[in-house]
DNA sequence: CGGAAAATAGTTAACGTTCACCTTTTGCCG
DNA sequence: CGGCAAAAGGTGAACGTTAACTATTTTCCG
């Protein structure tokens, strides 16, 4: 995270030209279609623009081109689920006073590395709250005061705190299952690309040794269901697990069933925890048993982090608890 | 939706001066504070502002006050389901050359209209993509050029082709089920107030009513699982339908987990059908009937007309149909 | 090499707002 | 009623860019 620290203001066309020992004009065309230009003073600009770091005020430029090249998506309040994070986000900056634009960033990290600096730059925020993981580079080269906050939960670097709260529901769930004699532990793993899924199995290793319980593996799967089918089938019948901790609802899902068709009896033979609380889970039979994340006030504490660095307002936190665990049907005792 | 007709430039601070007789000045201050006028003057910007439809052009302001009063928020591109469509729809913009601004609009009626006519005349955006229903009036009111698409999918009024496509599924699959020998029939609706709740139960009536089945009611719910249960719990013993058309899978899940309750087996004794294709309800037992709705193509179609509007750039629209039921265990042969 | 067209670069004035500073009016008190 | 402070309002410039012109240089041809 960058500090609003010192507001320098950025480099503007005149000196960029005045580097360049052109006119303002003259870089304005380059800027535009690099077109019409002697190679010489082409080079010169563009060295100019390297040196100073040079891009382009599109607030400015909005004014005179009465373009703005920006839409706005409007949505309904009553908004279906996982646009809840971004729902949260948006109502808490609303709070503050700031407008949400939504940035999708597509292609490689260099790609979208730049994007980010260049939103930054543009004038167009004051701010960016980031839910996929930046390179560390871009974050020294920031401009002026534009914070910008890494969500935790989305954060590849897996810095802080965020790690183990995220995860904690985790060691809640195989501590109560071992109070119920369970013993054998499974885990299917979501994507490992995400930082959620990598902490979630941390957290399950960890704790199934603390406990000195018994794991039978790991499986890395890809949140799907079918990686849950695919788990419980490849499974050594001699060794089989009593609980199985799954990387959310679907991989749950896919757990349940595979069970079933090898004839195991859930939860009888086998309890089964997901994670997400999934409106359809607890319809499930057996209803599941499930982590309840808290998306809305996810958004709104890490869009909280960014209003505070750019401006120290500090407006309430999300008072509920971000991760609940909620027991049903898929946990029973070990069969003695 | 408002074509982009005559792109009248709005009134100015300078022009609402010279209505009511101060300096430009006086107009800004009164814009931000209304404090240190004197009443009378206060009065007349307040006439004038009314008689011009004025509002400020926040690019300016922008500009001036290097404030932009926006906060981006980054989402990576491979993002959970139901920012789905936004992400289509966010994708399409950008290959028109747009970014797009998340505004969640808040409060009644009145208030989300006045917002709505603020956002498009302050130049902030060049066009708006409502997913939400708005009132009528405010279409009339609009400014400039500032094209305003309701997306038909969540319109509250229903105009046009979105209706029927929709709901056309619902037709397929009570076809089907008519084939399969099903003759008697439950629908249990989501919430009316949503245009997609009112067109599929329209279109369970209408095909009923068409193939010459019986109907043993409309349940009302609310897209819950809940609402399922009930639905299913309150029937008469004596008048069982052989098929369920739920309006989404949460309902469908109900209704499965309501007529286990009751002895009933699915799909032998009652076919059930979903709406959405959640993740999980592949690994249903029964694996469950439902309509995959591709919400990336719906938003990025509803962006199209966004942007086919504003600058009569014609994109390629999603090349997937919109809806495609998904045929599994759930629905079998009505019992001879 | 003269001259005109084409290519390249420069100049000035907006865009609509706020800021910093200045002027006028009002109100109050002795 | 004079005088002065406070309140109310006005003036001109500036924010960083592009549009519309104008000026200069280069190119190319006879």
């Amino acid at each position: 995270m960058t500090e609003s620290s010192t507001p320098v203001r950025r480099p503007t066309m005149k000196e960029v030209a005045r580097l360049a020992g052109v006119s303002h004009q003259t870089v304005s065309r380059y800027l535009r279609s690099r077109e019409g230009l002697k190679p010489s003073t082409l080079a010169r600009i563009d060295a100019a623009v390297r040196e100073l770091d040079y891009r382009p005020n599109l607030v400015a430029r909005s004014m005179r081109t009465r373009r703005t090249g920006r839409l706005a998506l409007v949505l309904p309040t009553m908004v279906f689920s996982p646009a809840r994070m971004l729902a949260g986000a948006a109502a808490a900056a609303h709070e503050a006073g700031y407008a949400v634009e939504v940035v999708s960033l597509e292609g490689g990290a260099q790609a979208r590395a730049e994007r980010m600096l260049e939103l930054a730059d543009s004038g167009q925020v004051e701010g960016i709250l980031a839910l996929a993981p930046i390179q560390a580079a871009v974050e020294d080269r920031l401009p002026h005061g534009a914070a910008i906050v890494v969500s935790a939960d989305f954060d590849d670097e897996m810095r802080g705190i965020g790690e183990l709260a995220d995860a904690s529901p985790v060691i809640e769930m195989i501590e109560r299952l071992a109070e119920l004699g369970h013993r054998r532990f499974l885990h299917v793993a979501g994507d490992l690309q995400f930082a959620s899924a990598r902490s979630r199995k941390a957290a399950y290793l960890e704790t199934v040794a603390r406990l000195g319980l018994e794991s039978v593996g790991v499986v890395d799967g890809d949140w799907s269901g079918d990686s849950g089918v695919a788990a419980i089938r490849a499974l050594d019948a001699e060794r089989m697990p009593t609980a199985v901790i799954a990387a959310n609802d679907c991989v749950a899902a896919g757990v349940i069933r595979g069970a079933k068709d090898r004839g195991l009896d859930v939860p009888g033979d086998l309890s089964v925890t997901g994670w997400d609380n999934n409106d359809i889970c607890q319809y499930l039979p057996p209803s599941l048993t499930t982590v309840h994340v808290d998306l809305e006030g996810l958004g709104r504490n890490a869009m909280l982090r960014l209003v505070k660095a750019i401006n120290g307002l500090d407006l309430e936190p999300s008072p509920h608890p971000l991760n609940t665990v909620i027991w049903r049907e898929s946990v029973a005792a070990a069969r003695s």
